[in-house]
DNA sequence: CGTACGTTTGATCTTTCTCAATAATGGTGG
DNA sequence: CCACCATTATTGAGAAAGATCAAACGTACG
């Protein structure tokens, strides 16, 4: 049996920043058997092709999904934080149409498919919870494809800086307007769409107009308000509960 | 009470693509109290920000989900066929994050979001091919992100083609290699993240090619095999159950 | 038959990519 | 603690894909 309780907590709290649960709906993720994994960076956690058998937690660490083109360019499709259900994507799938991998260093909490799925069959404000955190990952989704399809470089990468600060915030990851942000300019360019080159340029017209600041990973924001606007950044997309978007500043 | 029985077959159909139904659950769907709604071209089914309150399933007719910049400019975000219930993406959320309008002339199949909710409940399988028609249009997100960040006008064209002519031949709506595409050059060039000008000049070299028959508003696909290569397009991502799947060629 | 809408084509401009060289950083073993 | 190597970041110059502007051409529909 698993150091049961706070490493669940995390889900817990991503669940909660979306939709409310009750006190119950708690107990019973708290409950769930589960097992604590520790992984290395660059780890996969799901593989394209693979049958999804597991529902993996991230406790600690970053993630990101992928896919790549038959020439071999690879597409970032989202970045996961702590408190974020993985394989929600997956599981309820044949088989996985990308592949997730480790960012950083990590911990998860690692839940078998059957144990999932009991736990969905248990709550309706549950079940409810976990198809909302399944739609508002496609929200996401859907934003990203504005984001590469409709924006210009320098829009665009300030629109997921903006994204994973707030998305932190909400999941009490981040309290001040600064992250750290384990990305290359490899990620980045894949994530939205450019060249590692260009990102460098890009990034350093974000310092240049005081709107961003860099030091070693640490990303900060001197004037976030005109952050968001030059991002063309607005919260509705993620829809957070009330009390998460609180964090809004 | 509505002409009960065929108008929700094709919501059977289009949730049976994905995750097979039971016989008891295809009774279940065409059950369901609904009304069914004539719609001109244009006409908004969601306004951003609206409070889902209803669940629309397209029975005749195109239409399309899009979200708009900032500064303007449209993205969008999917297309849509008969037998797609095209308020999934929003039921379970508090508001809207994006619209979606008609792209030709329709009928709905419009249900009260209780009565498709009691629908959900009312069948464990019923439930999964629900979520299961939800994760499928994440899915479809996902690739468009790839298709939009990573593939050469060219590819993204090819790509949006092939992608339209597969789901309709899955929901039985077209048998051949051609179907006609009720979309404008803007819509194609707001789907891909170009230009109509620039979807102008890619579409006559996919022609030049040999790989597009256009007349009027049909399309076809003489040699449907090297459209696909060309497009960089698989089957997985749209999750086809294998008798579904068959209709590949 | 005229008007609105959609498409095609040409010429030019801009953003972003590519290629290439150099500099900084971070982790590792001595 | 330092030196070394691999990885990551920056910068410059030239090339290319796609955008923009503008005009002409088709087509559908009242």
């Amino acid at each position: 049996m698993p150091t049961a309780g706070h490493s669940l907590d995390r889900l817990v709290h991503g669940l909660d920043v979306h939709s409310p649960l009750t006190a119950g709906d708690r107990q019973l993720v708290r409950e769930v058997p589960h097992a604590v994994r520790e992984v290395d960076p660059h780890a996969y956690l799901v593989r394209e092709g693979d049958a999804p058998g597991i529902c993996s937690v991230l406790i600690t660490g970053f993630a990101y999904r992928h896919r790549s083109t038959g020439d071999g360019n690879r597409q970032i499709l989202s970045i996961h934080i702590p408190g974020d259900a993985v394989d929600l994507q997956h599981l309820y799938l044949e088989e996985a149409d990308h592949s997730v991998q480790m960012l950083t260093r990590g911990t998860l909490a690692v839940i078998a498919r059957t144990d999932f799925e009991a736990l969905a069959e248990a709550s309706l404000t549950l079940r409810r919870a976990i198809v909302v955190a399944m739609l508002v990952e496609a929200s996401i989704f859907r934003e990203w494809i504005v984001n590469v399809g409709r924006r210009d470089a320098r829009t665009r990468l300030a629109h997921l800086l903006c994204e994973l600060a707030v998305r932190q915030r909400a999941q009490g990851l981040a309290d001040d307007n600064s992250y750290d942000l384990p990305m290359t300019l490899e990620h980045l360019a894949d994530a939205t769409g450019l060249t590692p080159v260009h990102v460098s340029r890009t990034l350093k017209l974000l310092e240049d107009d005081g709107l961003l600041l860099r030091s070693k990973r640490r990303m900060s924001f001197p004037d976030w308000r005109r952050l968001c606007r030059s991002a063309d950044f607005t919260y509705r997309f993620l829809h957070l509960e009330p009390h998460s978007a609180e964090m809004q500043r």
